[in-house]
DNA sequence: TAGCTTGTTCGATGTTTCACGAACATCGAA
DNA sequence: TTCGATGTTCGTGAAACATCGAACAAGCTA
């Protein structure tokens, strides 16, 4: 259930949609769907989400009836070495998926 | 004219053919069209390169009726570093794209 | 000039993707 | 049990994509 195919990944990250979920992800912190802020519908994000879902580059936790969704930093360094922080650094500096944001939740500072 | 997009590579790099047709010109030799090789008809073929060029993975070069492409690997490295390793690599691990060649054409060896 | 080679462009077609709203299933709370 | 919140799934439509074959344009070559 490992398996994330490249080409997936890539397909996956050819989103901008997509790409701003993973930004908002990336700090390797667990987020429930409803924090996550993105303009588009509610069963749009959840495609969106299935798609990173099956390409591997998240993992899904469901609690009661409130879903959670995680990076997998580690799997995905450990496959493909460099490469998520290739296009974190690239999305950074084009602000791709600026559109995406996470919900006032928790948030630290 | 040097905007290379992130989504606009992953996206392009989603495709099986155009992984091994980068694959094959990632020794950073110069190749003519003729000299690829791959599974599918000359206008989809066309159509790839021209997909890889807009993305901005490649670029073209025309002499007289005969067409050259080569890779744009410095490009590349310097607005996405590390993300050219990291595809080729996860491309050799997986074989992705494999059905791409060179026919044997001034090959030095 | 005629013909061959090389690559591009042009529909046509079938598949996939993105997007939406509506309906449905679940769970927890009142 | 009835309601509200949270996601998923379904049906649909528009747009994009991958492919193909055929037609076309441009250079060489005979």
């Amino acid at each position: 259930m490992g398996e994330i195919a490249l080409t997936g990944v890539m397909a996956a990250l050819g989103d901008p949609i997509r790409v701003g979920l993973v930004r908002v992800l990336a700090d390797g912190r667990e987020r429930g769907w409803g924090e996550l802020q993105a303009p588009v519908a509610k069963s749009t994000l959840s495609h969106h989400l299935r798609v990173l879902r099956d390409a591997g580059l998240t993992r899904t936790r469901q609690e009661g009836t409130r879903c959670f969704v995680i990076l997998r930093r580690q799997e995905l360094q450990a496959r493909f070495p460099g490469l998520l922080q290739a296009v974190l650094a690239a999305a950074e500096d084009e602000d791709v998926g600026h559109q995406v944001s996470v919900k006032d939740a928790a948030q630290p500072a």
